[in-house]
DNA sequence: CATGAATGAGCATTCATTCAT
DNA sequence: GATGAATGAATGCTCATTCAT
């Protein structure tokens, strides 16, 4: 993971600027996922990344600037990390598995990133949760966008977009809880996990899109539309 | 939802102690689920309850103690709206069903209890995220049991306990994640959006027991494994 | 000492205005002594007494007058217990004599009094201090005159008032000083300290009455003036 | 003195850390004198310093360890100043005169070093008190040495520690008393002042010596140890 | 370029004091 | 008379941010 030097003591080497600042972003999602953005103060970051407040100031700007970089670069690293696991040209179904795996991969291999990204960045208000929100819908469109291509090829009237996303949000948040539940039980392999959850979304859609559905023994499930009314 | 008085003018009427702490955390709830725990100011807690900061402290203790009984009081609502809507007698998909509906019931109704429980409460360090991960890690053990049960009617060789949890864990983020979306996307009725999880899981689930499983059209999936080793 | 009553509950008895007031005073003595005036609240010499906040300013007064008072009384109650063991005919030694006795008695009988009027009505700004100091000074120039009236008795020229002062301002310190040593070794009996007090100041007294005084062995005493200017 | 500049304006001069930590400590001695140590804020001390006061909290960390810090530092300063002055060699009353001598020079000189000590460091609870008694006590030992020392030059029999350490008490006593008279009444010069007391104390201590004791004209002294029951 | 030194602004918390019942 | 409920005004302390060297 990111490397830390914990104290620093005289003046710090001088670099290019892109490791500079490199170097002050690993540290930075470093103590943001330890402590979360309020918490995590600029003092430490400074010390962890080895260099003076100013420094800090002058190469990433304000708290704010620096926490919306840091989830930026995550958020593209695990993008690109999953994009990079997955071929283009495969049917749906191989690319949902090749995404599920690298998914895992990435979240196992990038404990900070991972945290920085699914806990800190959702809770603040501000500018951050909007972007965050934002790839968060990036991701879920792309799935969505796999999820009515399968069902394109399934010869079965094509499912309402919003369906459609509304399942992929389900599936990403599938995905989210259950890495977070494997950090936590990491005693299983990654690849068994995910396949669980293959398993358990694709034959469900599956299922769904053959019109091969759960009924509740009684009553339509709409009739509970009536007592959810959105304020 | 909760009232609001921005500006406070004047001394406030005087009124029972126990009125008065539902107000206070009412007002609590509200803006802890707008700004998180650390961008929340007693000061705009107090605003909005329309009391002074010292009835603040004399009424609900620190701020830590302030949002620790405000998680407390919002899950426990939750929890019982859930189970209140649950049948202990019915078959397992019945309760899943119907938990399914009581909790999408839940947060239409209580945006900012869900927003308090969902984004800020695991977010920050400290005692809450233990207590309330804690109750996550209870609700995804009562879902991993109605799995469990249910895979036991079926004749079939019992599913690790694991392996159920991990499934009770996707199910659980998925339906926290679908919840959100729904927010964010509230002309579909809430049944329709809940049934619609409900038969992605279930089907799925009937599926995975059934040993009705999605392979991988060449490779194992189990070869994940190996590229992501658990630090 | 004063009696305390740590938890009061219900209504306090409606008591004659006389009574109450010293059963509040008490209470205050006790606190202000444990804790000084500043760190001693309102809310905790009311519990102790055993009544309400308002009670409190409605007897009392303001905190301030609340801790006067309370110097008042108490040093009040020990030049009564001085001055009421002291005989005004006898002889200056007889009458230095008797007062250290009472002095060294109410110090033992009254430790909550002497910590307040000693330790804490001294390091306070304000008016206590002054009144305080006010206090002090009367007994200063009680004992001052005392031996005046001594050294009148010997046929010796009439020492300065100032110097009368200030030796009876030195007996007064070491009186004190010689009491808060006594309450930490409390293993000699009061009237061996005294005793012992009493024979140091009056055989020096005596002695430098007479003229029998001690020179320093080559330079004169005075030479230090000349390095300690007052600003 | 210490210089003060009433109302700070614009951003303080860049200084050297020490100098800046002194400067800050005159100041807090200057106000913890002025108005005891909870009176004192930490507002007013940066003030009257001329910084601001998270320079206060970067230098001398809480108010607490300021406040110690002060004493530590004053309390050194006096000790350093008293033995400065004294010769270990020489006999007994001319060290204990050099030592009153070096002491009268200190508070002259030190007013607000002085009122630390004396007025503010015994009334707080906490550590403060311990740490100045302790001080104290150690003068006081220093003072009681001295005397049996004394005694022992005089062929008589060894008086017992406790006689000698109450008596130091006493002259400790009898030294800060006549200290704080003599700063209120300056118009005589400290070396007359402290001849005074070396006169008092070490003539009566010379009589008591050698057993030339004051007697109660008919009673027993001891008889007023009936009425001093210790608590 | 790099930093030690400096600060404005805000926050949690407490306390003396007073209404309204 | 007596009190629970209420508050204005500090106070200790911290943090993001910036000069001056």
């Amino acid at each position: 993971m990111h490397a830390e030097q914990p104290v620093r003591t005289g003046r710090a080497k001088r670099l290019p600027r892109a490791v500079r600042e490199r170097q002050i972003m690993d540290a930075a999602v470093d103590v943001f996922s330890r402590l979360g953005f309020h918490a995590a103060s600029m003092d430490e970051i400074s010390d962890v990344a080895g260099i003076s407040k100013p420094m800090l100031y002058a190469y990433l700007g304000s708290k704010e600037e620096l926490f919306a970089t840091c989830i930026r670069r995550e958020a593209t690293r695990m993008m690109e990390a999953i994009a990079g696991g997955v071929e283009a040209e495969a049917p749906p179904d191989v690319q949902l598995w090749s995404g599920l795996r690298a998914f895992f991969g990435f979240v196992g291999e990038n404990r900070a990133s991972w945290q920085v990204l699914h806990r800190q960045a959702s809770s603040q208000g501000g500018p951050f949760a909007e972007e965050l929100a934002d790839m968060r819908g990036r991701a879920i469109s792309l799935v969505a966008a796999l999820l009515v291509h399968s069902a394109d090829f399934g010869n079965v009237p094509r499912a309402g977009d919003k369906e459609a996303e509304s399942l992929a949000a389900a599936l990403v948040g599938a995905g989210e809880s259950l890495a977070d539940w494997w950090l936590d039980n990491p005693e299983e392999p990654a690849g068994v996990v995910a396949a669980r959850l293959m398993n358990l979304v694709w034959m469900g859609f599956g299922d769904l899109v053959a019109g091969d559905v759960w009924h509740p023994p009684s009553r339509r499930p709409e009739s509970v539309a009536d007592g959810a009314p959105v304020s």
